[in-house]
DNA sequence: CATCTGCTACCATAATATGGAACTTGAGAG
DNA sequence: CTCTCAAGTTCCATATTATGGTAGCAGATG
């Protein structure tokens, strides 16, 4: 059984706990249920072996089952988990202040996320003064490429593009699918600190981001800005850019 | 399909799995951070595989690591997967307008709640008109005994009292640690139908709940409405009790 | 600088997970 | 009403996989 290219650290004699925690992430908000075929189908598991598991993961709550149909979908375990991470979370706690001041400046959403997988995932997000606008999308996640803070991420982290999964999905007619044509992006992040995109995650949709670091240097995530692409226009992209800049440094611990 | 006693199954030939997710459960709003040592040691495991299956956890982003100390927190893919199980959870929206209704008309805060180990988890909530009251507790846990919504539980579901940890702990003067003395109060909430907890779970804080079933009858949680013991007495206890449980059955499903 | 504590790597052992085959149940068709 | 099929569950011999002792490391503490 060969594991999945390096995402983080090559674990080993725990094969039954890595699959059992797999099997959690097959349940997406497009399936929030599945049947145990289905689920054996997508982990290219044995049948018996993903019962057992997806048992062992019912037994601690990670999982309801549907009375009707017995189908599987996440649990209340997890539930309680989730909201516990996100309280206990510090990054979140210092980012909350800053949040709030770039909302309040720009009048436009500002968001901290974290990647997670081949996603960024939505930590905390402070909604601007304007109507139109992102608005309640903390624990989502969406594609590394497609989003200013994944891009940010990838130009400044230790991985880089490696966290990038093999097929770069097409979420809009702007969104880069091309390899090449992300890495000639990324080098332009590098050079001037923060990412963009326009377009590329939803049609009408665009966001600056810039990397924020732990106190020896790693990447720990991404602040971003924002909003209707009307509103943000290059001059005004560049300029949030270097704001995002002062603030994700601020975030970052001195020691 | 039927599984009936054994609630959670003992699932064999997963321990590895189940070790792991149980490793999760250490990780307290109280102890939100824990060191390998510590980890291991209230596990009752061995250092080395409790190092093993944090590494797991780890590599999957279900732990996230402090980079100064190295301990151990929970991390981002708990957080995704914690909101999507809150928002792919049908009870959950199926109870929502009740809850609503509820909480207006009785001005104090509904909850809706599900058992998990030996706690009750606060799936949803919907605070009164009132001031003082509860709030922003969606995700929390308390000890089954020392609630009304568990009390309803262990009153009706199959589990009943086994659901129960060996020491009843205390939370105030009032709270029933003496197992003889809960299982007359038991009888009695059979007989009546709802649940209530005077000063129990916190002093000067009430609250009244009937147990909420799905479509073959089984016990899946309860409803409760709470408050200050000032505004529920006696009287005003025995009638939001019958109010939550004509709620309750508006709930359960019918074929 | 010495010592300690807590984390990680190694590795032989046996306990544990694995998956094939068989059984059960429920649904749907004939 | 019976037959067939699909999906879930149980059983069990096998060897793969997890286990935990010991040892090595690195960073904190005195």
């Amino acid at each position: 059984m060969e594991y999945k290219k390096t995402d983080k650290a090559p674990p080993q004699g725990a094969q039954a706990a890595l699959r059992a925690l797999r099997l959690l992430k097959l349940f997406t908000p497009e399936q929030p249920e599945l049947q145990l075929a289905e689920v054996s189908g997508r982990a290219g598991l044995n049948k018996t072996t993903t019962h057992r598991l997806l048992q062992a993961l019912h037994s601690e709550s990670m999982l309801d089952r549907n009375a009707s149909n017995g189908a599987y979908r996440l649990g209340p375990a997890l539930m309680a988990l989730g909201v516990q991470a996100l309280s206990s979370n510090d990054l979140r706690l210092r980012a909350r202040p800053l949040l709030k001041r770039l909302a309040e400046d720009s009048g436009e959403t500002a968001t901290l996320e974290v990647p997670i997988d081949d996603t960024m995932l939505i930590l905390d997000e402070v909604t601007g003064s304007h109507f139109v606008g992102a608005a309640g999308n903390v624990g989502t996640r969406w594609p590394i490429h497609a989003t200013s803070t994944g891009k940010a991420l990838i130009a400044f982290d230790e991985l880089g593009v490696d966290r990038l999964s093999e097929q770069l999905a097409s979420l809009t007619s702007r969104t880069i699918t091309n390899r090449r044509h992300l890495e000639d992006q990324i080098r332009e992040i590098r050079r001037r600190g923060f990412a963009e995109t326009v377009d590329e995650l939803e049609d009408g949709f665009s966001g600056v981001a810039a990397v924020v670091r732990g106190g020896t240097g790693q990447v720990l995530g991404a602040l971003s800005i924002c909003g209707p692409t009307q509103r943000l226009s290059k001059v005004r992209r560049a300029s949030l850019g270097a704001t995002l800049c002062t603030a994700a440094e601020r975030l970052q611990p001195r020691y």
